[in-house]
DNA sequence: TACTTTGTCTATCAACATAGTAGACAATAT
DNA sequence: ATATTGTCTACTATGTTGATAGACAAAGTA
């Protein structure tokens, strides 16, 4: 599994408007432009990575003034894996092992290196399917604020 | 980490050679055509990749009728980490975890997925560098007998 | 010696993926 | 109306992958 920037930048992404989640504010919205200079990310390049975020139901939008962009579900039922899978696709290491995007190989039945490859991918699976975006907002919060704490040494 | 054709040729290869070393038979030789045939690789593709092989010191090469490839050190004495590395480079999922490819990021130091992307390499490379090439050839030659019973069986 | 067999080495290439950039358009708030 | 903000499609530069081609070098054999 190798991580995309197109990947990166769509957890970095979900990690902010994870932590601004506010089920009882719908109307608070977190611009294109905010996420851009905040996270470090291109802004064209972004954009079209909502729209694919958008488009798989994780964050809803409003255009306009004071549009923006809204967690759609509750970080806490995203995982960092369904993310991956959707940007950069099959988290496995090959494809004759891959649950998502599955091929036949014809050394299949016979072969060494199957079963070291399923290991590879369920050690992966285990890691990234048991974290989401709730723990990763907490952590990042968590963060923030030290980071917050030692500017305020510096004043 | 994703298995690149290159890297698994390249160990398909190595399997095979494992599976034929005999430290008692130095003039016992693969040929390329044999590899290419049993293990379903374009011959001149697999030309390259035991080039690169040999370059690393991993297997050694003679010239000429009767020629061929051996494996150059003992099949326990190589790990499978140490030649996906050589082939299809880092198995980290991204360069600021790597340790062969290391790439410093801006976000390290306050970054919630370094720790996670750190834990998905240890998990891997817990995996692929604990199995070394005499491991891989024994479940091979375990698997040819069971192939071969099994068309006996046929006659 | 001449010839066959086998590996060596370098160049080239088509297809695809990645990481963007550009610009016209649509909706919303004031 | 107008400014603001997201939407959508097209395009492009660069690199990687998975090969293929061919001239060359060495080793064995008749």
């Amino acid at each position: 599994m190798k991580i995309s920037y197109k990947g990166d930048y769509a957890i970095k992404a979900l990690v902010l408007l994870s932590t601004k989640y506010d089920p009882n504010n719908v109307d608070s919205y977190c611009q294109l432009s905010e996420i851009s200079k905040t996270q470090d990310i291109p802004l064209k390049f972004l954009e079209q990575i909502l729209l694919i975020l958008r488009n798989a139901g994780y964050i809803r939008s409003r255009r306009g003034a004071n549009g923006g962009y809204a967690l759609a579900k509750a970080p806490a039922t995203i995982t960092l894996g369904e993310i991956i899978r959707l940007t950069d696709g099959s988290t496995a290491p090959i494809a004759c092992v891959s649950k998502s995007c599955y091929q036949y190989c014809n050394f299949e039945k016979k072969c060494v290196l199957k079963p070291i490859w399923e290991e590879v991918r369920e050690k992966i699976s285990d890691v990234i399917d048991n974290i989401t975006f709730f723990d990763l907002s907490m952590k990042q919060k968590v963060i923030d604020e030290t980071v917050q704490n030692k500017e305020m040494y510096f004043i």
